[in-house]
DNA sequence: GATCTGACCACCG
DNA sequence: CCGGTGGCCAGAT
């Protein structure tokens, strides 16, 4: 029996399993996950995905920020604060600007896999 | 299957 | 940096 399987498409599934490797205090931006899923075009796609989340999963969504290490999570549901605070929480640092320096946190899955 | 929406991204001015 | 535009694509209706 499987942790969190609901009938989902491969595409999403792959999402999931892709930002469940992310490693604790690293992030991804959505185009990066689309890119590494081999959907590099698929920005949109991801962002779609990571909303369609139901409760009790267990996919780290707050580690995707987009392009410019800013949260683009919608604000109006609070769940941008709270993804800022979970990020905080990994040691995850925001500049002044309210942006992550993605030089230090963008996480690549083969070499440098600092699973922290 | 047509149409709309959006947790994206690149390009331009 | 800010705003506008076009393209892409998965989901929802």
């Amino acid at each position: 029996m499987r942790p969190y399987v609901p009938d989902v498409s491969p595409f999403r599934a792959s999402v999931y399993a892709l930002v469940r490797s992310i490693p604790r205090g690293r992030v991804l931006s959505y185009g990066a996950v689309a890119a590494l899923l081999g959907h590099p075009r698929s920005a949109r796609g991801v962002g779609t995905a990571l909303s369609g989340l139901s409760e009790g999963h267990d996919v780290p969504w707050w580690r995707v920020v987009n392009r410019n290490g800013e949260i683009t999570s919608p604000r109006i549901h609070h769940i941008a604060a709270l993804q800022r605070k979970l990020l905080e929480g990994e040691g995850v640092k925001f500049r002044a600007s309210g942006r992550i320096d993605m030089k230090e946190y963008a996480w690549s899955p083969s070499p440098d896999s600092r699973t922290d």
